[in-house]
DNA sequence: CGACCGGTTGGTCGGGCGACCAACGGGCCG
DNA sequence: CGGCCCGTTGGTCGCCCGACCAACCGGTCG
């Protein structure tokens, strides 16, 4: 694409090493010297590109937001129907996610941050958020969903469902990414409960008042 | 309940202090001198309950774990429908979560762990997530969910959608964890899609074949 | 050809970490 | 009353962390 000489390649080479330590060990039990030598590398060198290990962990998620961000992107460009987009981005984001060791750093790791480095973190996250939320809005939008759902908390239950993959899923295991992401969205559109079973349409949006608030 | 001198109490001085600081900023990022003032005490008396940092987090995980448990069981103790057990333990696992600083520790804080310490923390998850297992297969048994689903998917969805609401409730917003807990029934119970827009009934349990799988 | 400069090398520095322990205090029991 | 022992004290030890830097290398360009 743009023009690379010799150097380019290196500078991935650090964040990958330190994406993988990161997601294997967590952020504050990898030492610097550790993601130099997994880079074929010395410490000096990675303090060249990166003033401190924080700078290296922000700029790691800045970039594998972006990253994510543009496969989703991608995913559902031409796709017209919102509801459809929005299943297909959960797949997109989810073959992502178990794909990349970056991914899951940016889930976990913002914790170990204290002050500014960690209101830089939480930034990028809102600001990765507002793009599903807006995914979640035109759904609704297209008046197929059930009009009395509460979009910030659907948000949270997808986004949340989704992310949690990462701490069970294995490459080994029979499914892939699309089979779980499918999964889920089964549970979720149709409900779990049996047709023949459920409440009264009633008492769907008026979920039993007299048990909310107490506890 | 037990005879209690006056040590009983200390013990568990170390613990709220070090999950408290655990949840804050991670286990890597917590010094045992953090934990030890905190809990208005010296390093060396931390040093001589717990051989090392490891050992207090096992332990904490350990308690906290139990804990959990026994709420999730008294709060479903006297109900007897397989489904209603299911929502009401979701419910008091989610205020459970959100009421302890311990029940945040365990969900993060493995990650830092190697060797032995690693692999005991993961028995200790396996042991948890095989009661939430049974409750799922007894949910199931009764004959009032849809017959096609995977349990142990549905078992990572509910405890992950669970888990992740950690990540963003504040005490201070407008919902309780109840009321989350309920929202969150109330998606995966009836689904988000509007009744009149479902596919046709054939489409439920075989989800897109020419879809899955490719990728 | 020689000056330049982006990038690497190998080593160093102060700090603060987890772990440890000898000495001690004071409540309990014989 | 005297001895014992559980638990605390205050400090120390060696290690290794993140950060830093002077010297250097080699490709590029004037």
């Amino acid at each position: 694409m743009t023009k690379k000489k010799t150097s380019a390649p290196v500078d991935d080479r650090f964040l990958d090493a330190a994406a993988r330590l990161f997601r294997q060990q967590g952020f504050e039990a990898t030492t610097v010297r550790e993601i130099a030598k997994a880079a074929g590398s010395l410490p000096g060198s990675l303090h060249y590109r990166y003033p401190t290990k924080a700078a290296l962990l922000i700029d790691l998620t800045r970039r594998g937001m972006d990253a994510d961000l543009a496969a989703v992107r991608s995913a559902i460009g031409n796709v017209a129907d919102p509801v459809e987009r929005l299943r297909l981005a959960l797949r997109a984001r989810l073959s992502y996610l178990l794909s990349r060791d970056a991914a899951q750093v940016i889930l976990y790791d913002w914790r170990a941050l204290k002050g500014k480095a960690r209101e830089e973190m939480i930034r990028l996250r809102d600001r990765y958020e507002a793009f599903w939320s807006g995914l979640v809005y035109e759904a609704a939008g297209s008046g197929r969903l059930r009009p009395d759902l509460d979009l910030k908390m659907l948000r949270f239950l997808l986004l949340g469902a989704i992310n949690s993959v990462a701490q069970w899923y294995s490459p080994r295991g029979q499914c892939g990414p699309a089979e779980v992401a499918d999964a889920f969205w089964e549970f979720l559109a149709f409900g779990v409960l049996d047709d023949a079973h459920r409440m009264p349409a009633a008492r769907r949006g008026a979920p039993e008042p007299a048990l909310v608030g107490e506890e």
